[in-house]
DNA sequence: TCTTTGATAGCACAGTTGTGCTACTTTGCG
DNA sequence: CGCAAAGTAGCACAACTGTGCTATCAAAGA
């Protein structure tokens, strides 16, 4: 057989097998098996790329968020003003199309599952700090751009802005008929405009 | 044996059961046998009351929502001013003890399992649009009260506080340490505290 | 008292699971 | 060419899965 070029390429593969599987059919049916059948390889050599299932499932999660952060980075240096910046940068986190969709579904399979898996646990704690410093960050540039009224508990707003980033994320997700894309981009809209003086 | 006098009694306590197994190992540990012994019952007992695996899921699913109406509904038949009654039940909704932690998490481990499974998505779908009901109501209850600025977009601010509850819920229950109950609090009153006029 | 019904118990079956393991094939290098 | 290593394939095993099924037990109604 060909010698792979490149390690990580394959296992980024095998793991895009995994995330097919889990849309399809859930993380109770992301088995070694059905893995390996939807790469279209074999056991064998699925375990010798990934030791154990664990590994496997751990790794998929990481892709994640390494989607999202590769985006994100783009977005930046993408430059821009201020404010259109922003906004797509917070998008690039939400489910709005079906590549992003994939993203979420996977990683709320996976959240659920690291209720009772503490190295998945672990990579979920580390994925949700950094969503929460990209919301200090935004604060932040909001108001080095003057679009951000005094006297507001940054902490706070931090928290809050993250709640609405992940409370959209979700329900874009369960309910998408209900909730479309532009629909979301607008309760965004609405959230940042808040942050500024009313009338 | 002892008839059971209320069959509704005994399945809500075999759905005990099922909280408590998929508090400790994850839905994927929720299977019949394991469930059986967690409730001190046996295989045969338990397919007595519930013919399937998927039926037993289900109505653990449903004392969620239920358990979640009848305490808010409780909080409504208190009575008291209506800013302090507004947040306390939209506290009901959130993991902040270790009754509601239960439930949060339950609901997480479904709602994940619900990307895959029909019946169980129409009732996440259910109790997502009441959830979204009782927002909807709160700012009626605001605007009644005179604490809500004119000029707002009803339906968008509906939406935006159901994303802030559901954000706040998922982070309280997955950092539980650094986002404590007193933070969520505030979080909450921030929020609705900026539906009125600023300054 | 006997019968019917609600309720419990658990075996049997066919299937799936993760992982250990060996055998095999293909490639790169000397 | 030949050898070592990278990669693939898949069998074997013990453990576990959901559900069909029968047998048993307790209590209520006649």
């Amino acid at each position: 057989m060909p010698r792979v070029v490149d390690a990580e390429q394959r296992r980024r593969e095998l793991a895009g097998a995994v995330w097919r599987v889990i849309r399809r059919d859930g993380v109770a049916g992301a088995s070694v098996r059905s893995v390996a059948r939807e790469a279209g390889t074999s056991m064998g050599a699925l375990r010798h790329w990934f030791p154990t299932q664990d590994a496997l499932l751990h790794f998929a999660m990481t892709l994640v968020s390494e989607n999202v952060r590769a985006r994100i980075e783009g977005v930046v240096r993408g430059g821009g003003p201020p404010a259109a910046q922003v906004l797509a940068v917070l998008e690039e986190t939400l489910p709005l199309d079906e590549e992003r969709r994939a993203e979420g579904e996977v990683w709320l399979a996976l959240t659920a599952r690291a209720l009772v898996d503490d190295e998945l646990a672990a990579l979920r704690d580390r994925a949700a700090a950094e969503l929460r410093q990209l919301c200090a960050l935004v604060l932040d540039a909001l108001a080095d751009a003057g679009a951000v009224r005094d006297g507001l508990d940054t902490e706070l707003e931090t928290e809050r802005l993250y709640a609405v980033l992940d409370g959209l994320a979700l329900h874009a997700l369960i309910r998408p008929t209900t909730l479309p894309a532009a629909r979301v981009r607008a309760v965004l809209e609405v959230h940042l405009a808040g942050l500024r003086d009313t009338r």
